[in-house]
DNA sequence: CTCAATTCGATTGAGTACAATTTAATTATA
DNA sequence: TATAATTAAATTGTACTCAATCGAATTGAG
């Protein structure tokens, strides 16, 4: 008869494991296209933000990408002397810092454009099984 | 008219982002238990894969982990000052460093044995859901 | 008002991740 | 059989990631 007791710990019935081992895959393929415009994954989705807000505090950043502090402070330091972004106490309230996005960083959204569809043929998902990895992965973080 | 130019550099319309931001969600949902067991979420993993195969190479834990010996050699010896497994070259070919569990390392097993129980109340999924998103993610690792 | 509680960001420290390089051991080939 | 190529870990350097803590600014209850 088989010993089931341990099953649960088996590496293969853990539902994180491949989550954790897809993200860090698929980041590695956005490696080479990311190096062209100087920028980590993590301050890619940075710009992301940024492209869209234009002035967003290190706050609501943070709850956007689900990220704190302790990593964006030193992320957007190093995006500040790129020269990607400007980092500036709020007037109103000077306890928030207002990260604003620069020329330089704006331009770099042309030459970003092109990432995604690149990206694509790195996830060999159906059109319908990409969308419904994406309606499950919101559903968990929601 | 709406400007679609830049549609594909949104965060809401990445695939990546919601992998990457779900995975570092569940991990840290997994802390208070694996605290409990003096582990972190990578050791964690590495203890699954010792509590099956008792005796592993360097080479092929980071094959089934997907991870290189820049993360392991000190993961590891990190695990040895803990008393969970031992680190010796194999006699046959002095390249490859072995790691085997000890006694305590089993005995974690029984501790770890619940904690996969304890997890799943964290993702809301239905039964069916987790079945489907494993499917997903493991047609993506292959 | 006023001081306790809260909020925001920065800092610190531990622990990954991973590319690139190095070193030692093994294997393959001229 | 020398030596070139390959392999396995370790090392180095850069960059997150996050828990915990701190300090300054703001808010709120009495």
């Amino acid at each position: 008869m088989a010993e089931k007791k341990y099953d649960a710990l088996k590496l293969e019935n853990q539902l994180c494991f491949p989550l954790y081992a897809c993200s860090r895959q698929i980041i590695k393929k956005y490696h080479p296209f990311l190096d062209e415009l100087n920028l980590t994954y993590t301050q890619y989705l940075a710009m992301m933000v940024l492209w869209e807000r234009h002035t967003i505090s290190v706050k609501e950043l943070g709850n956007q990408l689900f990220l704190d502090s302790g990593t964006l402070t030193p992320l957007l330091k190093s995006m500040e002397k790129k020269g990607y972004l400007t980092r500036k106490r709020s007037g109103e309230d000077e306890r928030i810092l207002l990260v604003s996005i620069t020329e330089a960083g704006e331009t770099l959204r042309d030459r970003a454009v092109d990432v995604p569809a690149k990206m694509t043929g790195c996830v060999n998902l159906s059109p319908e099984e990409a969308a419904e990895l994406y309606r499950l992965l919101y559903k968990i973080l929601s």
